[in-house]
RNA sequence: GCCCCCGUAGCUCAGCGGACAGAGCAGGCGCCUUCUAAGCGCUUGGUCGCAGGUUCGAUUCCUGCCGGGGGCGCCA
């Protein structure tokens, strides 16, 4: 018996009760179902009654009673107390709470789907860092937990399309090229141009790939560099994510937003809907209409449209591609745009609580022997996605940055996600896993093949934890989805993978020496199976890998 | 000045209206001729930053303060 199938038949028998007149109350659309974290409070347990008091101007506790006695009587539960101020406790069947086992190993890698966001088409665009250098920290952290919310809404039902937006407009590439310039010349880097020995690396192959660059006036190398520095940073930013994992399903042009006309048919379209002005000068979009602390220049004065004219246009360009949602990731630094891209929806006639989402990460930070690491070898200043990857490796990298909220802001430790490997929650959840494994090594070692299930069979409590935690995983799904927080498998994962030891320890599954296997050992292979394909799938929303040994 | 995020066990962090506040790690004591001990059991450890408010009920929602981090351009 699922959670879901509690829910249903709590709403029954709530419907009963109204029907039968002992209840006047409207009946509710869902009740929550929950695992009491104390034992004591039965398998599952409801507030129901506690919520709907109020509207039945009964007391609690006589509205619990009113409930348990039509839902004692349902198939696969046991028994129903009445406890506290009005919480109904329920007891699931041994029997009825094992099949849950079998059904997961049906289901294989389809348990945990959903369909809660079931038709909804969403945009993602997370990273989206300048291709004037290597993808930073920040950037990494919007990797890890992008690309695992993508997986995370695909598994709830949703369309998902991912997106990287390619700055390749504006001074910042103007500078990119001109430092690139510099560089491959031996001049000094001009000022605020970019600097790190991937200047220099970059600047070298690109010089390799044009014979004779170097003799060309100034202005026909600067476009040379400019254009070749580009398409090979985007190149490595691509291998860079490929690596890490990350998946994008387009990789947008904001010079193609220029090129196509399609920020003067966004300035159009917004002054259609009357909220663009000219002022001193300068055209103006009068984001302050809904919410913005100030209104945004589209147009300067010298005629030059702005960023923001290119998120408006992008915004527009997105929406005109299908997608409901525009989801965008931004860093902390970042926050004051969501005001404005929040106004640019509102101003497009669309709803800025529901057609765009914005996402805020808080900062990174890495520390090796207790200090910062600020440095990294190939840019300078900043850390980078190979460093870190370099230092602790893709799976830890993406588990330790998406088991965390993204509003905190979190510090990696290195030494602790590198030599003391048991201290990363990444290896405990990869450990159950491997056990898993080991289990169904040796049953083919011992040559056991898994026989009939007999469900009622799993009947220690160890077992039935791991049969209520495995229930768990397609809320926990759903709700990460909703809340568009893969922190919430994560965490799910560790407490499931600490059950799971748990279980591991106190029941031997395989037969000892010379013992012949029994039903036992069959629904035990059951039950350890189930709980295998789920760890597997919940480390693959997180794109973090399932080891069969470690 | 205004805006955003955080403040929960020694450390890193969960918990987002419910029952005595949780995990991992760290500290202490135990458990491997048996499916990998990267594990398990027991144990130590918390005025949930402070003060009000809403509620039958607040770590959770609201307000104010105090700490810490980050932002507020006709920059990109």
């Amino acid at each position: 018996m699922t959670p879901e199938e509690l829910s249903q038949a709590v709403l029954s028998a709530v419907r009963a009760s109204v029907e039968a007149g002992e209840l006047s109350v409207g009946v509710p659309e869902r009740v929550t179902i929950e695992r009491p974290k104390n034992r004591e409070h039965g398998d599952y347990a409801t507030n129901a009654a506690l919520q709907l008091a109020k509207a039945a101007k009964k007391p609690p506790r006589e509205v619990a009673q009113i409930i348990a006695g039509r839902l004692a009587q349902v198939g696969g539960i046991a028994s129903v107390d009445i406890a506290g101020p009005g919480f109904l406790n329920i007891t699931v069947d041994t029997a009825s709470a094992g099949e849950l086992a079998r059904s997961i190993v049906e289901a294989g890698e389809a348990y945990g789907r959903g369909e809660s966001l079931a038709k909804l088409k969403i945009n993602l665009e997370f990273v989206s860092a300048n291709p004037t250098g290597p993808i930073h920290i920040g950037g990494v952290r919007w990797a890890a937990v992008g690309d695992s919310l993508a997986r995370i809404l695909k598994a709830a039902g949703a369309d998902v399309s991912t997106e990287y937006y390619i700055n390749d407009a504006g001074v910042q590439i103007d500078k990119f090229g001109g430092s690139l310039m510099a560089a491959a010349n031996g001049r000094p880097i001009p000022e605020d141009g970019y600097v790190g020995e991937y200047i220099n690396d970059i600047a070298r192959e690109i010089v390799a790939q044009h014979a004779g660059l170097l003799e060309l006036p100034d202005e026909e190398q600067k476009k040379v560099f400019t254009s070749t520095g580009l398409r090979l940073m985007v190149a490595e930013i691509q291998r860079s994510m490929e690596e890490f994992g990350t998946h994008f399903d387009v990789w947008f042009s904001e010079k193609s937003l220029h090129d196509s006309g399609a920020v003067d048919e966004a300035i159009e379209r917004l002054r259609g809907q009357n909220h663009v002005y000219t002022d001193g000068g300068a055209i103006w979009l009068r984001t302050t209409d809904f919410g913005d602390d100030k209104d945004r220049v589209l147009i300067k004065g010298d005629g030059e449209t702005t960023y923001f004219a290119s998120d408006a246009a992008y915004y527009l360009n997105k929406r005109d591609r299908g997608n409901e949602v525009c989801v965008y990731m931004l860093g902390a630094d970042h926050h004051g745009y969501v005001g404005r891209l929040k106004a640019i929806a509102a101003c497009a006639g669309d709803d800025p609580e529901h057609n765009i989402e914005v996402l805020i990460g808080q900062f990174v930070k890495m520390v090796r022997e207790g200090q910062e690491v600020r440095m990294s070898k190939r840019a300078g200043n900043i850390i980078t996605i190979d460093d870190v990857v370099e230092w602790i490796g893709v799976d830890a990298a993406r588990y330790s940055l998406a088991r965390s909220s993204t509003d905190s802001t979190i510090t990696l430790d290195i030494d602790v996600l590198t030599s003391a490997t048991n201290e990363n929650p990444v290896y405990y959840v990869q450990y159950a896993h491997t056990r898993m494994c080991g289990v169904e090594r040796k049953a083919k070692e011992l040559g056991i093949e898994r026989g009939e299930f007999k469900p009622e069979l799993l009947a220690t409590e160890w077992e039935s934890n791991l049969l209520g935690m495995l229930g768990e995983f397609p809320r926990i799904v759903a709700k990460a989805a909703e809340l568009r927080e893969p922190h919430h498998v994560a965490r799910y994962l560790e407490e499931l993978a600490g059950v799971y030891h748990r279980f591991y320890d106190n029941c031997r599954i395989m037969p000892l020496g010379d013992e012949p296997a029994t039903d036992l050992t069959y629904a035990r292979m059951w039950l350890a199976d189930a709980a295998r394909i789920v760890v597997a799938n919940g480390l693959g929303l997180l794109g973090v890998s399932a080891p069969e040994r470690m």
